[in-house]
DNA sequence: ACGTCGGATGAAACCGATTACATGACTTGG
DNA sequence: CCAAGTCATGTAATCGGTTTCATCCGACGT
């Protein structure tokens, strides 16, 4: 229909108004600074003309990219969509975009090689990092955009870290599971080098000790991976157990849900014969059958608060100190008492 | 440690190699057209001065952003995330970034505020849409960039549509339900306004039809929002219906899910008392308890097809017509044969 | 009445690349 | 041996805004 070869410019705005680039530029992003009378020509020239700003122009000039970028692990895990969903809250109350990238999503290519570039502060404002696995280096070289940590981190890298306690929440599922009277507990982990795996296996330790119970040693824990599918496999192998647990506490909820799902086809009842629970409290951790017992985090406000700190580092401010944000345990019915041995 | 007040821009590199910033240019995007020479002079200066081409320069000058927008219903929803995963894909391989939005994030904002901004060249080369719930007014103004959509789609919007077949899939759930001697079966719908609840009722009652079952009516069929809460608070209603149904066929695993969980908790056996079907194949649906049998779709697929599809119509091909994927069902534990009634 | 100050505005530099066009060297065909 | 063509490169315009600096004008204090 309507011909339009060219979209309108600055310039033809302040052709129609009379005034000069300049002032159709200010009365743009900071109207207070121009009289009313050429505020409201310029408004009207704008609406005439079907004026929309060039975004590129402008982040040209004021050195900026106008963007975010999300470093997750995997973007196809559920787990994440939650924290981008709080980023992008908090993003766009600040007129920035939120770009995704998926760090796994390239096999066999190292690393350096293919995120190197988007650590530019040519291509974004500033960075969360969302995988905990990737080198430090990547992060360390000159150039790269203020960063934020968030749910996971990596050892040696020190810009600020919003997490969740996962410590609290490891003595948080120790002890209730020893409350119910287990004292046989198997501890499905994630993967070693994760950071998660760390804090978590470390505060269901403690709270193994708080109820008095000797440390179980390494051979009640299985390193898992954090797949549904892992902990579905690993159904046989609690089942072969020569002296099997009574509950399993996992380290996410996606491996308790597989692993009970391996159990109950494999005729177990839960939580009569066996207890599971997992972490996290993912959406669907409420509809299993039975319900998950697991530990939650506030996914989308640990999003929200690790935007926030970004946005404060990328105004310059030095945050150095991370934040914990608090957990509590949901009881379900996937963990009950010990089944008398 | 190293002060670095300002990045190396093309001018010292070229100066650095002894040749004009034009040849540097060459050199980077267009390496052949240079001398061996030169090219390897250009090359070691850029090593030496660490000099990171800024994209926000390059962009304005080709008059581009250098990225997709993906508009996404509700973010937190993990149905999205393997279709995002699938776009970061196509879209890191042409050197697109990936831009994210939620459309339902900002409340009591009409859409029309919140998104128009965005749909501007200067936001964006191009528009995933990924919710079939907006305005088609939204669209279609003026210096809107090239549009696909995926999943859902919107009547009365012109874009190419990469869509799973909908149709079919109802239809093979009514096969499979009838074939196992269900005549009774209720229908868990989507919202009312949604084209995956018209198209995949459509092949359910063609499903039906092809039995030789007579059309069940509207009092077969409940409208559902596709959140596993409404499934759930289903469950009392089927159960107190005078004459129960024997299967129910829910228009996505996480309603069907949800269902399961509410029949189970009062007491009813899946599938020997009632069977239950989803749609989507979601991750969950493999490992809940019974197993969810579901109408599988390629979401990645669908996002990198729809990726796809775009790239062609930035590219100024005229693509019109829409992608429809196969789609097959998944047999699980949760629907069996009918009970004797 | 005059110097000063502040507010509104315009002219032009600037952000950092790409690219159209011009130039010069060198090759090749007639 | 010269015209035409090719190749590598340089010069300068360009993308579309923002921002510095200068200017102009009216108000105000003394």
């Amino acid at each position: 229909m309507s011909d339009q070869p060219r979209p309108p410019r600055i310039h033809d705005v302040a052709k129609l108004a009379g005034v000069s680039v300049a002032t159709v530029s200010r009365a743009i992003s900071n109207p207070s600074i121009v009289s009313d009378s050429t505020r409201k020509a310029v408004e009207a020239a704008i609406a005439q003309t079907g004026y929309t700003l060039n975004f590129t122009a402008r982040n040209l000039r004021q050195q900026q990219v106008g963007g975010v970028l999300a470093l997750v692990p995997n973007l196809a895990n559920p787990f994440f969509s939650q924290i981008l969903s709080g980023i992008s809250e908090v993003l766009r109350r600040h007129n920035l975009s939120l770009l995704v990238m998926d760090t796994t999503a390239v096999p066999d290519q190292p690393a350096m090689k293919v995120l190197g570039p988007y650590l530019t502060r040519s291509r974004s404002d500033g960075v969360i990092v969302l995988d905990g696995q990737m080198e430090p280096g990547l992060f360390a070289r000159p150039g790269c955009p203020p960063l934020v940590q968030a749910c996971e981190w990596i050892e040696g890298l020190s810009a600020p870290r919003v997490l969740a306690d996962n410590v609290e929440g490891g003595r948080l599922a120790a002890r209730h599971l020893t409350e119910l009277g287990h004292r046989r507990i198997l501890h499905l982990t994630g993967p070693q080098g994760s950071s998660l795996t760390v804090s978590r296996r470390q505060g269901f330790l403690q709270g193994l000790a708080q109820a008095g119970l000797p440390d179980p040693g390494p051979q009640d824990s299985i390193t898992g991976d954090f797949t549904a599918r892992f902990g579905q496999q690993m159904a046989a192998q609690v089942l072969a157990m020569p002296d099997r647990p009574t509950a399993v506490f996992c380290d996410n909820d996606e491996m308790a849900i597989g692993l009970m799902h391996g159990l109950i086809v494999a005729g177990l009842r839960v939580p009569q014969d066996i207890s599971v629970m997992g972490f996290d409290n993912i959406e669907m951790a409420a509809y299993s059958s039975p319900g998950l017992t697991t530990i939650r985090q506030h996914r989308a406000r640990l999003g929200r608060r690790a935007a926030e700190v970004l946005l404060a580092r990328m105004q310059g401010q030095e945050v150095t100190d991370s934040i914990t944000l608090g957990v509590d345990l949901v009881a379900r019915a996937s963990t009950g008492q010990a089944a008398k041995t």
